[in-house]
DNA sequence: ACTGAAACTTCTGACGT
DNA sequence: ACGTCAGAAGTTTCAGT
């Protein structure tokens, strides 16, 4: 299941982290039983290695200003090498697109879009995705109701 | 588009945090011109006012075991208020699942689960979700690539 | 591999502008 | 509202076990 390089510190530490990026080494030590200065070696090996990408502080959506979240599904025009890298790189440049994954089954794609209002979604898909050579066909949904969103891992 | 009570410092400082969740006040304070203690003023602040959520660590969902992403859309049985309730909570439970959203539409949801393989998800959808009396269709895709996975606001 | 102490960095509250 | 400064807290390196 989870990497045998990793004793139970490790993983701890780590379950640890995802909950709450900021906390201090002291803190780690209390909760795992190893000193601050051994937390923060392994820690830093965690980090080095790869299994820590990154931190990062998470906003709240709705109080700046994007309360709707849409899930849009995306078919491509041609299935050509060409095609799906145009459409990779102009989401990449695109900032409202928060996910976007490659589908088994029909070959399309679904992303996750946060906007300000209707009128931004409107535009994000008539404006900006629609007119792209690479898109075919769009289907969109609004998200009435978010009962859950992490990035945690089930460690 | 974003709150007023913030001004250009505030929206520099959550832009920073958002990427990474561990800069220091000295680090802000260079990149906003701001001393540090009034960066740790306004962050202090935009944690009070829930502008900020929380920090957390992001870690490697592959690297960790868990390289299989899918995407599960359910359909309700019925839908009456305990039904949704009761699904809801099973859905709070199940710490594979990172994403669940009531969509428009066909009045259903969709799921973003992680999986270490294909037997686990399989068990899941089998032994977990279609055996729940809310539940009545299941329908599973998995993700072949993702091409862009972030929790930033476009601010 | 771990602890504990020492050197260094960061944080934060008091104060003055 | 902001900056400066100093005491407190946290981090990290290093010697010792």
């Amino acid at each position: 299941m989870v990497d045998a390089r990793l004793d139970q510190f490790d993983r701890k530490i780590l379950s640890l982290l995802q909950a709450d990026g900021r906390l201090t080494n002291n803190d780690l030590s209390e909760r795992v039983n190893l000193s601050p200065s051994q937390c923060s070696r392994r820690r830093q090996r965690l980090e080095d290695d790869g299994f820590i990408r990154g931190y990062r502080a998470v906003l709240d959506r709705d109080r700046l200003g994007f309360p709707l979240v849409n899930v849009i599904s995306v078919t491509l025009a041609t299935h050509n090498r060409d095609n799906a890298q145009r459409f990779a790189d102009l989401l990449a440049r695109l900032p409202e697109v928060q996910e976007a994954h490659a589908l088994t089954g029909e070959m399309d794609y679904i992303l996750k879009v946060v906007t300000p209002d209707l009128k931004s979604l409107a535009d994000f898909v008539n404006g900006v995705l629609l007119p792209h050579e690479a898109v075919q066909h769009v289907k969109t949904a609004i998200v009435l109701q978010t009962l859950k969103e992490t990035q945690a891992l089930p460690l």
